[in-house]
DNA sequence: AAGTGGTCTAGACCACTGT
DNA sequence: CAGTGGTCTAGACCACTTT
């Protein structure tokens, strides 16, 4: 089970050990997973250990806990629900996947300044933030090639949006375009409004 | 300070110290937090204790710590940041500020099995969740109301649409049309395009 | 009674950054 | 050098669920 590939701390590779077992299959969702007392036996690890381990797990959804009961693994969809889409780099790191990330490409036209100065007024200015990044499991390339790209801009919304948000006529909102690939796959397509007076961008991109 | 709160762990005490000096401006951000040996004394924690609370919040973006440095408070802008929204709920809760929360309304008009078994065609079944929620801080309800909107229908994407999701001509996108509130404010308005091949809706809405 | 998760302690060693 | 965060241990007590 070998528990001694040094660059990671321990708890680290105890979240690998139950993470190998759910994606090859071997522990399937609902099924339980050892106890922390069952893993401190088994790995020689002391029970924080394995206690901080199988939180953070729960935490990023990928176990279940019930006090008294046990630990279990969590339904897989449900932590991959559509309204909790975040930034791949985040969803992987938290889930112990990715380790490292290497980006690529990242590409920007027009300064996000102007963008950010134009939120009050009407501009037209508009940022493009290309990024291709790579994505490592413990320095072995296994996620397939994942791509997020942001367009951000200030527009105009129309009655609907402005509605929505309640904004006044003569007001600009950031839009925020998103697209993200999995798989080779394009998995979302998102326009997310923000009005220009509550929200101000930031050049934290989450890689 | 009052440690004494009972129905909370140590743990959670430590971070709503550590919270409520940041909330009331004592510690702005950029600013040095204390250490874990001072919280050590400060608090009479172990230091474990100490150092759970203070990765807790540097983990949900609430601290940023540098080893062998110290912990100093996070720009806040940064960690509301538009592209990491996610629901109310799970943002107050790993920020520690809220502990509870009341149901106050959550209609449904239509069911959403009709929309998750149109999505193969282009059905216009439409499902409305509408909730609202008072949330409380250690049973004390400090946050303004907050609300959730979600409308999810399944559309015929159009030209622009179906490009960004390499999506065929008949086949139908799930949209999820989200309206979030803060602080009596509309904080967001967002249209979530998903391809009704890849992925289903389910009815965990994480409240 | 035995097992489970939830928490807490008082130590410890380490690598690192600052003076 | 003292201070910091990062980790780890071997115990411990508790409330709870299951047998």
């Amino acid at each position: 089970m070998n528990l001694d590939a040094l660059p990671q701390p321990l708890y680290a590779q105890v979240k690998n050990h139950v993470l190998r077992h759910i994606r090859s299959g071997a522990w399937r969702p609902g099924e339980r997973v050892p106890s922390e007392h069952e893993l401190v036996r088994e790995l020689n690890v002391s029970r924080m250990t394995a206690n901080r381990a199988l939180r953070e797990l729960t935490r990023s959804g990928v176990l279940s806990r019930i006090a008294g009961v046990g630990t279990f693994v969590a339904d897989q969809k449900a932590a991959s629900h559509p309204l909790q889409i975040r930034s791949i780099a985040t969803e992987i790191r938290e889930r112990g996947h990715g380790y490292r990330a290497v980006v690529l490409k990242q590409e920007r036209v027009a300064a996000p300044e102007a963008v950010r100065s134009a939120l009050g007024l009407g501009a037209r200015r508009t940022a493009v933030f290309h990024s291709l990044i790579l994505h490592f499991e413990r320095d072995l390339p296994v996620a397939p090639l994942q791509r997020v790209e942001h367009a951000v801009r200030a527009v105009q919304p129309d009655a609907a949006t402005r509605r929505h948000l309640a904004m006044g006529a003569k007001e600009a909102a950031l839009l925020i375009e998103r697209i993200t690939w999995s798989r080779g796959q394009r998995a979302s397509y998102a326009l997310l409004y923000h009005p220009g007076n509550r929200f101000e961008l930031r050049g934290n991109f989450d890689i």
